[in-house]
RNA sequence: GGGCGCGUGGUGGAAUGGCAGACACGGUGGACUCAAAAUCCAUUGGCCGCGAGGCCGUGAGGGUUCAAGUCCCUCCGCGCCCA
């Protein structure tokens, strides 16, 4: 090929001068108003890949448009550096995870220079630096001290694979681990965990007011799980037992026909009659056996699923007794670990009482020639009492919480699906948890001024199962900070979502070493004004980042005011090949560098912004390349423009004309709509819009425009190719205006709205709704002259026949439809 | 099973309820060239027609409207999230 400029010379000219210029170091005094510019850090998985050159190429249009709109932009980078596959190489090739993180990142980092975003890697930041683990450290403290982190033995989802705990999100829907594959088992241990579910009414109500896709705020909303509804204790018959139900519809208590617990519930063993006891811990042994996932799946016989436990519950709406069932599909982690059945307004109740052979007793009255089976929806309440007659479920379940409460069998209760967050890992790669347990004192903190607790290198990675930490000696042993008698070290590390929760608080200011986050520097930069990043971090990453949020501002380490993270967010589309998504583990990458080495780095970032909109998947095929060919070609044909025909321009110098105006009227329209097109994360069609324009010069050039008119239409393509193609924007404007000027130092150009007026605009001529004739009229046309100038034409006259219009719609002056 | 989203030329895609297919990729024809590459010009939804032009067309079917890719209902297919 022959292009029209040498890329590879361009890009790594301008990549060094913006370095030694410090083009991207963002001051925190600097009097402009501030704009906090962030893509998701990345974990160094070693060369970036197409969806980091997405994300970053996204950032950087953003850093580079709102700089040149005149704000003083932050826009740092740094690594998640701890994690799993780190420590999985060690155990592997013997390399120690810290020398192989840093490897990846140096890769990482290349690849990111090479593309030309502009980053201040005086802030870089990475999770495994010695001072972003000790303030993880002193965060972890203060929440410990504030009663946010706290220990209990819970059942944990084990991966035997990775050989650790894995947080309910890393578990897939078919029960295996969304790393490596194996089935995940239960195991119960002591583990760590913070409290996000105090922040659950906060985390929800704080969704409305942030610029974020309605898709990502459902599935938070989803996630937390919000439901009203009401708690309350049963007897169980002929025995001093209680049990606690919590249901979403006490409004149908009358219609309970059985109680459901789940297996391990703890008051199983105490009601179970002796006849049925057998059974039922034969049942209990096998429910044990199974996986989580497929307790709650809807799948598989019902028959196998409950069993009958011999005893009965006393209701206490009606005191009527119902038999208490046992079912694999009720969890203990969940609600109380019992409900109250009703299967005549609940579907998975009804399926089991037919299977039991249950009676089902209606309490709403479904519609008219109801065929289905629970109804679930609004109704008149019959055999409830003095609930019947009641046609709303909102004041009948108001009614049935209030004569609970006045009869002293529960309350109102809010439920959530939200869990507490567990941030236990048994691994070594991540950052420890600061305790020891000491034999007279117990669990005792490290305190504040002994941090950081750092991982020791001298350890051997084994496939063991268990986290080298728990075999080193020197780390283990400690002496505890209260008696000074011998100690153990917590061995477990915290979860790598701890660390991204609050990094882009640290960027503020990276370099405090007294606190970990600046609170001056954080009023100044947060929120972040744009994060982007993947779709796929909708719920874990953004819900966790948003707790700590507000969780360090509560507890006085971040400013008060900062209650939420990110005010816009942006989740670009992934990449995929052939369906799937374009990953290291699936071997199907184009590495950036190639295209880097041939067409370069501005090209394959307009490829980026060009190949469609930037929210959605894109399949990369075949004929991508040549896609990206395309793009390049685009950028010779920029800088043929600017290079060499403004400079020859037929026009010449010649005395301005009236049609001369029309150039201009065209430079303002472009400039308005990539404005706009900017705005709305429209990227694809920018670059339309700047292709077309690119075309209409050369029509210019080659048809006598004025030079000056020309060269000033092509100075505004520059500035508005400066965000997506900073090298071939930056030098051009270089060669166009002297050493030392600089494309990127210029302000973004406006439109003048007067040159946006047209004088004369085409009138749409519809006969029927169909397009008939376009006439030219003026911009002011009054709706009695566009209908003039429509029945004026000939077209028109043709299609009528002769007939007289019924009717006529006139939208001046752009439109008018006339209905024979 | 529930929720959300999406179905537009050969391909990626464009279109505040108002000209469907902008901008590209690919194709076809041409100019330049000894030839090629690069570049430039023309053409490119389907059908009918020599042409002017006409008819059809945004997954399928129905509806609202002067006007529907866009709004509403049903169905089919695909994707994501939750079960």
């Amino acid at each position: 090929m022959n292009y029209a400029y040498d890329a590879q010379e361009v890009e790594r000219r301008w990549q060094e001068r913006w370095e030694a210029e410090h083009a991207f170091w963002a001051s925190n005094d600097d009097p402009r108003p501030p704009f906090y510019v962030l893509s998701m850090y990345p974990y160094p998985s070693g060369p970036a890949h197409q969806g980091h050159v997405r994300n970053y190429t996204f950032g950087d249009l953003n850093m580079r448009w709102r700089t040149m709109q005149g704000y003083s932009v932050l826009s740092p980078f740094g690594f998640d550096s701890f994690g799993l596959p780190a420590e999985n190489a060690a155990i592997k090739t013997g390399t120690h995870p810290r020398v192989f993180t840093e490897a990846r990142i140096a890769e990482l980092t290349s690849s990111v220079r090479r593309l030309g975003a502009g980053y201040d890697w005086r802030r870089v930041l990475r999770s495994h630096d010695p001072i972003y683990m000790r303030f993880n450290q002193v965060i972890f403290l203060r929440l410990l001290e504030a009663g946010l982190a706290y220990r209990k033995k819970a059942p944990v989802n084990w991966c035997p694979g990775c050989n650790t705990v894995l947080a309910n999100e890393q578990v897939l829907a078919d029960g295996t681990c969304e790393r490596s594959g194996d089935v995940v088992v239960k195991r119960d241990l002591e583990q760590w965990f913070y409290r996000i579910t105090s922040y659950a009414d906060e985390l929800l109500a704080g969704l409305d007011d942030l610029e974020w896709p309605e898709r990502v705020k459902t599935m938070q909303r989803n996630w937390i799980g919000r439901s009203e509804g009401a708690r309350f204790t049963m007897q169980v018959a002929g025995s001093e037992h209680r049990i606690e139900v919590f249901t979403t519809r006490p409004d149908t208590a009358f219609g309970m026909t059985f109680v459901v617990l789940a297996p391990e519930h703890p008051l199983v063993p105490a009601l179970v009659t002796p006849d049925r006891r057998e059974d039922v811990e034969a049942f209990i042994e096998r429910v044990r056996q199974e996986p989580e996932i497929e307790r709650q799946s809807s799948e598989g016989p019902l028959e196998k699923r409950g069993i009958f436990t011999g005893a009965h519950a006393i209701n206490p709406f009606n005191a009527k007794q119902v038999p208490i069932y046992l079912a694999d599909y009720v969890l203990m982690s969940y609600g109380t670990g019992a409900i109250m059945a009703v299967p005549a307004e609940d579907q998975r109740d009804w399926e089991f009482a037919k299977t039991y052979g249950l009676p089902v007793i209606r309490t709403v009255e479904p519609p008219e020639g109801w065929e289905g089976e629970a109804y679930t929806g609004d109704g008149r309440r019959i055999n409830s009492e003095w609930l019947d007659g009641i046609t709303s479920t909102a004041e009948a379940k108001q009614k049935a919480t209030a004569w609970l409460e006045q009869n002293g069998f529960g309350q109102q209760a809010v439920h959530y699906r939200l869990r507490d967050w567990l941030v236990s890992r048994q691994r070594y790669w991540g950052c420890p948890i600061p305790v020891v347990y000491c034999l007279v004192d117990g669990m005792v903190p490290v305190p504040e001024e002994e941090l950081p607790v750092l991982l020791p290198d001298d350890v051997e990675f084994l496939p063991t199962g268990q986290s080298p930490l728990r075999y080193h000696e020197g780390f283990l042993r400690a002496k505890c900070p209260r008696c000074g008698g011998p100690a153990e070290r917590e061995t477990d590390t915290m979860d790598t979502f701890v660390d991204s929760s609050w990094y882009f608080l640290r960027f503020c200011d990276p370099w405090d070493e007294a606190v970990p986050i600046d609170i001056e520097a954080a009023r100044r930069w947060m929120p972040v004004d744009q994060y982007i990043g993947g779709i796929e971090h909708a719920i874990l990453h953004l819900l966790y980042a948003r707790f700590f949020t507000r969780a360090l501002s509560d507890l006085g380490l971040s400013p008060k005011e900062v209650r939420e993270p990110f005010k816009r967010l942006f989740t670009q589309g992934m990449i995929r090949m052939e369906g799937t998504k374009m990953s290291k583990s699936k071997g199907n990458l184009v590495a950036p560098e190639d295209i880097y080495d041939t067409v370069g780095a501005d090209a394959l970032r307009v490829f980026h912004l060009f190949v469609g909109p930037p929210a959605d998947d894109f399949d990369w095929t075949a004929q991508t390349e040549e896609v990206i060919e395309g793009c390049r070609r685009f950028l010779d044909r920029v800088w043929r423009l600017a290079d060499d025909e403004a400079e020859g321009c037929p026009g010449g110098e010649r005395e301005r004309r009236r049609e001369d105006d029309e150039l201009a009227r065209a430079t303002a329209k472009v400039v308005e709509r990539v404005t706009r097109d900017f705005e709305r994360w429209s990227y694809n069609t920018a670059v339309a819009a700047l292709r077309e324009h690119t075309n209409l010069l050369y029509r210019y050039a080659q048809g006598g425009a004025r030079r000056e008119d020309l060269a000033a239409s092509v100075d505004t393509l520059l500035k508005l190719l400066a965000p997506m193609a900073p090298h071939v924007a930056a030098e051009l404007w270089e060669r166009r205006h002297g050493p030392g000027s600089r494309v990127h130092a210029e302000a973004w150009p406006e439109a003048d709205p007067a040159l946006l007026a047209e004088d004369t605009a085409v009138l749409v001529v519809q006969v029927n709704g169909k397009l008939r004739d376009r006439v030219e009229v003026p911009s002011s046309a009054t709706e009695a002259e566009v209908i003039a100038a429509a029945l004026a034409s000939p077209k028109v006259a043709g299609q009528l026949d002769g007939r007289q219009p019924r009717r006529v719609v006139a939208r001046p002056p752009t439109l008018v439809n006339i209905v024979p």
